[in-house]
DNA sequence: GCCAGGATCGTCT
DNA sequence: GACGATCCTGGCG
């Protein structure tokens, strides 16, 4: 027995991730990610699909873009601005490239060492970010391609039901900004930006 | 509280 | 050689 998932907890299976990547962003919301015992409930996800020129795999297979490309329930995990490393969840059937970027937790597993990796601050800031909580996990460019149903990730459903959602169009991109493809919990104080209402 | 600017490096042209 | 799916800091009010 490890740590981590209570009884009665379903896994996410790696079929989870073979479907529409909207779907797959949709329903990451109120489940849990940890890894190697460090993360929480996942609150805010944003979707990227092929035909979407803010996505990486727009421009088609390329050393880098492969993963997108292979099969779903694999981490997918790049480099922003040459510091920060951004975690995704790759979807859709093996050839058809798209993945969900996790952009906050809440966090409520292993907070000491999250504080530790991201030094004294409120714990409201420790993953609320796609840069922050892969440093809060310790999540870096070591674990693209890493499969999503072994450890050290431990993914699942959500205990109690869905949260409800608020839907809007995503942040930080220059491409495709209308496209209403950012999800957060409605509810959540964790959140990266401003909630869409 | 808000905003502008800089850090830093893998990937593609 | 340019460009980011970001974060933090400092300056200003």
């Amino acid at each position: 027995m490890r740590a981590g998932a209570p009884a009665g907890e379903r896994r996410l299976e790696l079929g989870f991730f073979d479907r529409s990547v909207h779907d797959v962003a949709r329903e990451l919301i109120g489940c849990r990610l940890l890894f190697a015992g460090c993360g929480g409930t996942i609150v805010e996800t944003e979707s990227y699909e092929r035909d979407d020129p803010a996505c990486h795999a727009y421009v088609g297979l390329t050393e880098r873009t492969r993963v997108l490309f292979g099969p779903p329930g694999r981490a997918y995990v790049y480099l922003s601005y040459g510091i920060h490393s951004l975690l995704n969840f790759v979807a859709e059937p093996e050839g058809d490239a798209a993945a969900v970027l996790i952009r906050a937790l809440e966090p409520t597993h292993g907070l000491e060492r999250m504080r530790v990796r991201r030094g004294e601050r409120p714990d409201a800031e420790l993953c609320s970010g796609p840069g922050k909580l892969t440093e809060a996990l310790g999540i870096g460019l070591d674990h693209n391609e890493a499969d999503l149903a072994r450890e050290p990730f431990e993914l699942s459903e959500p205990a109690g039901g869905r949260p409800e959602l608020l839907v809007g169009p995503r942040v930080g991109i220059t491409k495709a900004t209308e496209r209403p493809w950012r999800f957060c919990a409605a509810d959540s104080h964790f959140v990266s930006r401003p909630r869409p209402r």
